[in-house]
DNA sequence: TCCAAAATTACCCAAAAGGGTAAGCATTTC
DNA sequence: GAAATGCTTACCCTTTTGGGTAATTTTGGA
C-alpha cells in the first residue's frame, strides 16, 4: 500500500516513515507543506494519506482532507495530539477514515492504517447503485414479485420508463403497469417517494 | 456519558475506569465475563461499551459486539493489542465505532471514545432523511446556492413541486425554475437521477 | 450607491409519469 | 380441471414534471 505522509515535523515524519517501511508499506513521499502535499496528490496519487492536522501551526491538514474528499477517492487518517475541541470538530467533518493519536507506537500505527483502509473499502462499496434484496426490509420485499424487483432495481438506478422498457424488452405500457403495482405495494406515489423509501429501508 | 467496561484483566480494567472517571465519564460497571456483560447490558444499558476482544482467551468480546449490534443501539469500541489477523477480521465485521490499541494513554483513550461516540451519532443520523451539506461532495455543493439547497433537501425527502411550493411559500413556477437550475448544476435530468446522484455523493 | 448575483414569478410547450380498467396467456397450486 | 397468481399488453385520461425564455424584485457586496 502506497502512503503519503503529510507532517511538518521532520522527526515525527521520519519516525512514521521508518515504521511503515518496516511493515511493508510503501511511503511515496513526505510532504512538509500543504502546497507540496497537493502537488504530490495530483502527480502521484497514493493509496492513503496520513495528515497532520496542524501543519505549520495552521489547520492546513483539514484543508488537504477536504480536497482529498472532494477530488480523490483515497482514505486519509489524521495524525493528532489531543487538539482543542474546535479543531477536532472541523476535522471530524471531513469524515476521516481514522485517527492516530500521538504518541503512538508501531503496533497502533499499523493497526490504525489497516483498519482505516478496510473501513474505507467497505464504504466505497456503497458507491455502486446496486439494490440488494438482502438489505431491504423483509416486509417490503415479501410483497414484491421477482419481475417487479427487476423494475425496482432500474428505478433505483434512476432509469426512465423508456429506458426500463428497452432494458427489459417489454412495452412501455407494461413498465407503467409494473411500476404502478410497485407503488401500490410499497405504498408510494412516485419514483421520488419510492427512492426515499428504499433509502430508508436500506439504511437501517 | 455512561460507559460499560468489559475486560477480564482487573488491572487494565481498573486502569481504564480510573482514567475515564477522571475525565468526566461515568463507568456503570466492569464486566469480567461475557455473561455478566450481557446481564449488565439488559438491566442497565450504558451509552457506550468498551470491549476487550479476547475475554478469558476466547473471542467473547466479538460475540458481545454482535449482540450489541443486533439488540442495542449503542456504540462500542474494541480494546485490543495487535491481535492475529483472523480475530481482527472478525472484529471488523461487527462494525465497531472504534478501536483502542494497547498500550494506550489517557489522551488517546479519551479521544478515541469521543470520536467513536461522535461517529456513532453521525451514523444514526443516516436513518433520518436529512440531507447534510457537509456530507456532499464539495464540487457538488459549491455550485448550488443556499436557496437551491433548500429545494434540494425537499426533493431529497420525496416532496412534489406543489408540496415544496407550500413549504417554502413560493409559487409553483419558482419551484420549477429552481429545480431546473439544480438539474443544470448537478448535471441531472430528473428527480430520480438527482436522488441517485445524491445517494452516490453521500456514500463516499 | 451601484452592480452583480440570486430569487422570484409568469408563460408556453412537450414529455414523462401516474391511475384505472380490461383482457390475453402462462404458470402454479389446490 | 378450476382457481389463483403473475406477466404482458393496450387504452383511456389526468397530473406532474421538465426545458426554455423573459422580466421583475431582492439582496449582498465593492
Amino acid at each position: 500500500m502506497k502512503i503519503l505522509i503529510v507532517e511538518d515535523e521532520p522527526l515525527i515524519a521520519e519516525d512514521i516513515a521508518e515504521i511503515l517501511q518496516k511493515n511493508e508499506f510503501i511511503v511515496t513521499n513526505i510532504a512538509y507543506s500543504k502546497e507540496f502535499a497537493l502537488s504530490e496528490l495530483s502527480t502521484n496519487l497514493p493509496d492513503m494519506a496520513l495528515l497532520d492536522i496542524n501543519l505549520n501551526n495552521k489547520m492546513d491538514g483539514i484543508e488537504i482532507a477536504q480536497i482529498i474528499q472532494a477530488n480523490y477517492q483515497i482514505p486519509f487518517i489524521f495524525i493528532t495530539s489531543y487538539s482543542d475541541k474546535n479543531t477536532l470538530e472541523k476535522a471530524k467533518l471531513t469524515e476521516p477514515s481514522g485517527y492516530i493519536v500521538k504518541p503512538f507506537n508501531e503496533a497502533s500505527l499499523c493497526s490504525s492504517i489497516e483498519i482505516a483502509y478496510y473501513n474505507h473499502t467497505q464504504k466505497s462499496k456503497r458507491h455502486f447503485p446496486e439494490l440488494n434484496l438482502v438489505k431491504l426490509n423483509a416486509n417490503l420485499t415479501d410483497k414484491i414479485s421477482d419481475r417487479e424487483f427487476d423494475l425496482l432495481k432500474l428505478i433505483y438506478e434512476g432509469k426512465t420508463n423508456k429506458q426500463i422498457a428497452e432494458t427489459l424488452f417489454i412495452s412501455g405500457n407494461t413498465v407503467k403497469k409494473h411500476i404502478n403495482n410497485i407503488y401500490l405495494k410499497l405504498n408510494t406515489i412516485s419514483r421520488a417517494t419510492t427512492l426515499v423509501k428504499l433509502r430508508e429501508s436500506m439504511s437501517v
